[in-house]
RNA sequence: GGAUCUGUAGCUCAAUUGGAUAGAGCACUUGGCUUCGAACCAAGGGGUCGGGGGUUCGAGUCCCUCCAGAUCCGCCA
């Protein structure tokens, strides 16, 4: 009998049983089964502890009690009781060669971690920009952790709604119209557009704050705008459109898409319902004109309002923000709801998911999980959030243009010998991709300070080192003449045996556990890690054992070791959102 | 004033959310290419985990209290 893709839940449903057996089954028992440190062992349960703790036994003689019972278990793993109660797990190298031998593609992997999130729809609204205004390295988070985390949910078997929700209704939108009408430079429209727009808007900022006839004229324009005049009305939708083509190559080049791009404005004739059932259901109050929620029983919220409906009468994103709860409820069928924004609004969205508790409860509305995936700003040097109106924040589209650049010459400086076109290719893979491994590299939760330097590394836990890693295993398989993915290659193949060889399936066999941990977090730097320490596990391998030698078994189960490694790292990469190569 | 987040090696970051001896990269020192790609590998030095107290079998992680930085707190998103 064959282990499951995923070692660590097959272990966890083992434990349990083992309690059932000693009649605990309903006294929650956790195994809390976790990959361990390899000196102890593969995979550890630390659950015992926890449990004796709780019912006042000792930790140890109930956890030898579990091990008793688990001799299923047996044909396996090798089990050991260490310090307080610590069970630990070592896979047999029979039972690795078994695991490495039925997981032999991406397409296996997938269909492995696919139980994960089965039958469950996620909406991912992520990116969601600001219309008429220049990306800059500051957007870059948003899109690249979602981009992974979308991925990553669909792998992992969920059906996967992406969503951008674009800012295309804000109050900017009446100085800029302003700022259209009265200070366009058409040359300039036309070289640039959206560098224009940009302009435009600043020019119309500033001059609204100088003169208050500016000012008035811009409320103006934004109140014939809402009330659907339509020379404004088709400006805005000019505004749109150049607005998304800009976007759109952004995400080209980052290999992002969406299913959806319900922006702002979409939900204009939802809001109505949104004021009205709030009301009704007494969630919502009157307060100073405006409309807005309190939350008694929450410490700050009690005092510190959720503004849902200005005292003008005029939506704001919270009211837009409810409105698109309903509808990624009702219409998405969501079962759960992720939104990416950086850690600034995390007030924001713990308001609207209060509120919305209580309003789909009171309204007997099936009510999705949900959360506010938040990340970290990018500072400045100055220790500052990088500001599209203050200061000189860089363009992402400068910054990917520089690291292509950079990744060009050491490209052209390691391999010399490949052709111009192909040598762009790769510096394209490998720049691209080390700018987005190096957000991805990092806990999200952090802010970082922005540096070239840092955002265009090429050592240590970066892109181009697993790249490399790559390149090496389909470099020893053109050697051989065959492709990399070829089953032929592996026939034969016996145990692992060498210390090269033990460490690296044991880490091959930890991957389902690393898209559990990943998924559920929703932070992709555990996945980055993981790949990370699977390329050095290999590349301490490849500089120990010598893959292409005359014994046939020591050469087949080598070349099967390689094309695992090989499928795990190009599939990981891959959920990432990185492009992956043969040769650089 | 209230609240949230952050503080780990000279620098940039991890630490599976309470588990076993706190780990990597860069930088520094040393060794390894006539041998599957050296964008690599092996080894070494470098830590009061911001300070102090507490909780328990066990704390970088939880609680209290200071210190420092960032952010939010009524009509921007």
């Amino acid at each position: 009998m064959s282990l499951p893709f995923n070692v660590a839940s097959h272990l966890d449903t083992a434990l349990r049983a083992a309690a059932s057996a000693l009649g605990l089954a309903d006294r929650g028992f956790e195994p809390e089964v976790r990959v361990a440190d390899p000196a102890h062992g593969d995979f550890q349960a630390n659950g015992a502890l926890a449990f004796a703790k709780r019912e006042k036994q000792n930790p140890r003689a109930f956890a030898q009690q579990i091990v008793d019972r688990l001799g299923d278990l047996t044909a396996d793993f090798d089990l050991s009781l260490a310090g307080p109660g610590f069970i630990n797990f070592r896979l047999k190298p029979t039972a690795l060669l078994a695991w490495l031998q039925t997981y032999d593609s991406e397409q296996h992997l997938q269909s492995g971690a696919a139980t994960l999130y089965q039958g469950q729809r996620f909406v991912v609204d992520f990116s969601s920009p600001n219309t008429a205004k220049q990306m800059h390295v500051g957007h870059i988070r948003g899109m690249v952790i979602g981009e992974a985390i979308c991925r990553l949910l669909a792998f992992c078997g969920a059906e996967v709604v992406r969503d951008n929700h674009i800012g295309d209704w804000g109050t900017g939108f009446g100085k800029l119209i302003w700022g259209y009408k009265n200070l366009r430079n058409d040359q300039a429209l036309a070289r640039d557009p959206l560098e224009e727009l940009e302009r435009l808007y600043k020019a119309a900022d500033a001059a609204s704050k100088e003169n208050p006839a500016t000012l008035d004229a811009a409320r103006a324009e934004l109140v014939k705008l809402q009330n659907g005049d339509p020379e404004n009305t088709a400006l805005w939708n000019q505004i749109n459109t150049i607005s998304a083509a800009a976007f759109t190559e952004i995400y080209r080049q980052l290999g992002i898409r969406f299913d959806h791009q319900l922006g702002e404005s979409f939900y204009n004739d939802k809001l109505a319902q949104v004021y009205e059932e709030l009301r009704a259901t007494q969630i919502a109050e009157d307060s100073q004109g405006a409309l807005v929620v309190f939350h008694p029983e929450h410490a700050r919220f009690k005092t510190q309002p959720f503004i849902i409906r200005k005292s003008d009468g005029a939506s704001n994103y919270a009211s837009t923000d409810l409105a698109t709860m309903l509808y990624r409820a009702e219409h998405f069928k969501a079962d759960a709801i992720a939104i990416l924004t950086d850690a600034r609004q995390a007030d924001h969205f713990e308001q609207l998911w209060l509120t919305t508790q209580k309003w789909f409860t009171q309204t007997k509305r099936r009510l999705p999980r949900f959360e506010h995936v938040s990340f970290g700003a990018i500072l400045g040097e100055d220790g500052k959030a990088i500001k599209t109106r203050t200061g000189d924040p860089i363009r992402l589209k400068a910054l990917l243009a520089e690291a292509e650049e950079r990744a060009f010459a050491l490209v052209t400086e390691k391999s010399p010998e490949l052709p111009e076109t192909e040598r762009r290719d790769i510096a394209n893979a490998v720049g691209i991709g080390a700018v987005r491994y190096a957000d991805l590299a990092q806990n999200r939760s952090s802010d970082y300070v922005f540096s070239w330097e840092k955002i265009l590394s090429f050592e240590g836990n970066t892109a181009p080192y697993l790249l490399y890693a790559i390149t090496r295993i389909h470099s020893i398989f053109r050697k051989i003449g065959l492709t990399a993915y070829d089953s032929a290659a592996a026939q034969g193949a016996t145990t692992p045996a060498t210390d090269g060889e033990l460490a690296l399936a044991r880490k091959l066999v930890s991957f389902a556990s690393v898209l559990n941990l990943t998924t559920a977090q929703l932070r992709p730097h555990y996945l980055c890690t993981y790949l990370y320490e699977l390329a050095g596990q290999f590349s301490t391998f490849y500089a120990a054992d010598k893959v292409i030698v005359d014994d046939p078994a020591v050469r087949a189960r080598r070349l099967l070791l390689c094309q695992r490694t090989l499928i795990v790292l190009e599939a990981g990469l891959h959920l990432l959102g990185l492009r992956t190569l043969e040769r650089m």
